[in-house]
DNA sequence: CGTCTTTGACCAGCGC
DNA sequence: GCGCTGGTCAAAGACG
């Protein structure tokens, strides 16, 4: 499934102030985007798993009709949607990737002294989930693991871009 | 009043 | 089969 990177990994709004606090700017953005070139970034950023149905689980999710079985806290067989896991050292465990999310559920997890945080894309249409963590080994670092791909633009990115395009629009008829 | 968070309960997978 | 654990639901409350 080479080639499906999540759009979010294309944000540019997370430059925005609201993303990390002013006293611990050390979400290394760029880096991590880049991970793999940056050699600090070794730990940074990891793929924890993958799928090579994307389109077939969304289709499946669409449908979202087998709600018959899948009463609540139904845990739908193993996921097999993509993915993405990766750290950040950060004060903040939300960091502000540009999407909104609500969360759903919070939970205690073994080895660990820090609960961890279940969010959802709240578009209607976006079955995207996250979980947060913060490590208990280093209370700094928190770790985001993403699960599936937005459907959707990225509201802060369009926010952000659509005056940008439209000065572009304009400046291109010259 | 709408949206979001909190929180306890519920449920399924997994290991023993 | 049983208990532990992780993931989700949904009611209630908080907040703007």
């Amino acid at each position: 499934m080479e080639g499906q990177i999540p759009p979010f990994l294309f944000t540019p709004s997370l430059t925005s102030s609201s993303l990390h606090p002013p006293l611990d700017p050390e979400i290394d953005w760029v880096s991590l985007l880049s991970a793999g070139q940056a050699g600090h970034m070794t730990e940074n950023m990891l793929m924890m798993e993958s799928s090579s149905t994307v389109s077939e689980n969304a289709s499946l999710e669409e449908k979202g009709n087998n709600k018959a079985d899948k009463r609540r806290g139904g845990r739908m067989k193993r996921a097999t949607r993509p993915r993405f896991a990766f750290q950040t050292r950060s004060a903040d465990d939300i960091l502000d990737d540009g999407y909104r999310w609500r969360k759903y559920g919070q939970k205690a997890v073994k080895n660990s002294i820090y609960p961890r945080s279940y969010y959802r894309c709240t578009h209607h249409t976006c079955n995207v989930k996250k979980q947060v963590q913060r490590l208990s080994k280093d209370t700094s670092i928190v770790v985001t693991t993403y699960e599936g791909i937005h459907n959707h633009p990225c509201e802060k990115l369009m926010e952000t871009l659509t005056p940008l395009l439209k000065q572009m629009q304009f400046l291109s008829r010259f």
